[in-house]
DNA sequence: GCGGCAATTGGTGTATACAATCTCCCGCAG
DNA sequence: CTGCGGGAGATTGTATACACCAATTGCCGC
């Protein structure tokens, strides 16, 4: 919920306290957030530029947090930093894809076999309630909301396994599948990602091993076969119709 | 050959070349690496604290490029960033080592049965030139390159399912089990994790994927398990121990 | 002699300045 | 009309300056 709607211009209109800010370091953290659900919730599209200079003004910070910020986000290859070029948001490509979904897989069926041995019927009931956000995100037609909550599914389910590194972990393999599932426009209708959710956490709560990790693995499996091929950059033939008008 | 005249007794004495620098953004990539290596060499101790005015006389640039590798540093847990504080080399926490250790043993078990399933005569072929590697390292005592050595096969295998992004990962996770092993004073022997290597690949060479991944699990739990426990951060108890006369 | 308090001192957090490079546009020649 | 070169603008990379924060040290009171 961070500049949404933006009520005001500019966050703090360039009135330069020097050296001074509230919270240290949070400036830079905040900047890499909000980028960071921009991205997840398909707010930013592949390729856009983002230059340091308009984004300091945006977010009324130097231009130095803003690169701080950039830095942090190309870690986590949600953009590309290009030498003496700038920043843009990140286009991976088919193959990257293809090993994002592949650690994934092997990543989350192991995961869901070993949480099925572990989790407690609290768990079981956090879950539940998780899917039911879900369903309810869905309902109301919240695409930034559902998106999210699809996503955080994954990372909660490693969180209940006790496992933080795990969970962080996951959470960058997922803001990437997040960006890949928005550039070769996936196809898969949220209320089948939602239907296979349930299915896991119903092989979860009869602590069926082998079930809940099948079944993960042909959820992951079934998100990467949604996606479109897409070869060109994602644009004329798909953007430029032929027929349409060229002046407007 | 740029103002190489002078007999440095410092890299660089401080000559201010103002903006101008050879590759743009490589004298970032060069400190982080180069306190990498001196992590997982071992010649870097946990706690160590990391002042950004010395390490850019060291290297001789400005603190901002020492600040931008130190955040890169912090982003992959191998410093520790406090607010308002400054860097240090991070001191892992034993729940934490837990977990490390955990999210290898689910992926990298995994690696092991897909990799029996896919891998080619050639593959062994590298595998087995890692495998010498190893030994003749070992042979000669070279500590800093054994280290490396036993972490990069991990890598290695991950490579060789084709997986850039899964490589980049174990990277990340192996640094960090570089730096536990170091803080928690590790009793395992050199020569009982090259030897576990060495079955790993003869089971990945007969494509035996069960006991590859069963090897390749049995082998992470065995370097965890060899970790003394270690309760005490580090000093004071330790180095300062009760009866030693207080003054010199 | 000991405990608390204040000034000092190093060190980090942010901003700004400046040089180098890249991009894009415009004019010009073929 | 197309391709190419030059220059202006914009953008990045690095350095430096300055303000705040935290710890330490010295001092004073008890």
């Amino acid at each position: 919920m961070v500049t949404t709607a933006a009520p005001r211009l500019k966050a703090r209109p360039a009135i330069p306290r020097p050296g001074r800010a509230g919270p240290p370091g949070h400036a830079t953290q905040q900047i890499v957030d909000a980028v960071t659900a921009a991205v997840i919730e398909r707010r930013l599209m592949p390729g856009t530029r983002l230059a340091e200079q308009s984004m300091a003004e945006i977010f009324g910070v130097s231009r130095t947090i803003v690169r701080q910020a950039l830095n942090q986000l190309s870690r986590d290859r949600l953009v590309t930093l290009e030498p003496a070029r700038g920043a843009s948001v990140a286009t991976p490509s088919a193959e990257e894809a293809r090993q994002v979904f592949e650690t994934r897989a092997m990543l989350e069926s192991e995961l869901a076999r070993r949480l099925s041995q572990t989790i407690t019927t609290a768990q079981i009931a956090q879950l539940r309630q998780h899917l039911e956000e879900e369903r309810a995100a869905i309902a109301r037609t919240d695409v930034p909301g559902r998106t999210r909550l699809l996503a955080d599914f994954h990372v909660v389910l490693a969180r209940l396994l006790g496992n933080e590194v795990l969970a962080e972990l996951l959470g960058d393999l997922l803001s990437r599948s997040s960006l890949i599932s928005l550039m070769y426009q996936s196809s898969m209708s949220a209320e089948q990602s939602q239907a296979e959710h349930v299915a896991i956490v119903d092989a979860l709560e009869r602590r069926d091993s082998e079930a809940a990790s099948r079944l993960m693995g042909h959820h992951i499996a079934s998100v990467e076969r949604n996606l479109q091929p897409l070869s060109a950059p994602v644009d004329l033939a798909t953007v430029l119709r032929p027929g349409l008008p060229l002046v407007s």
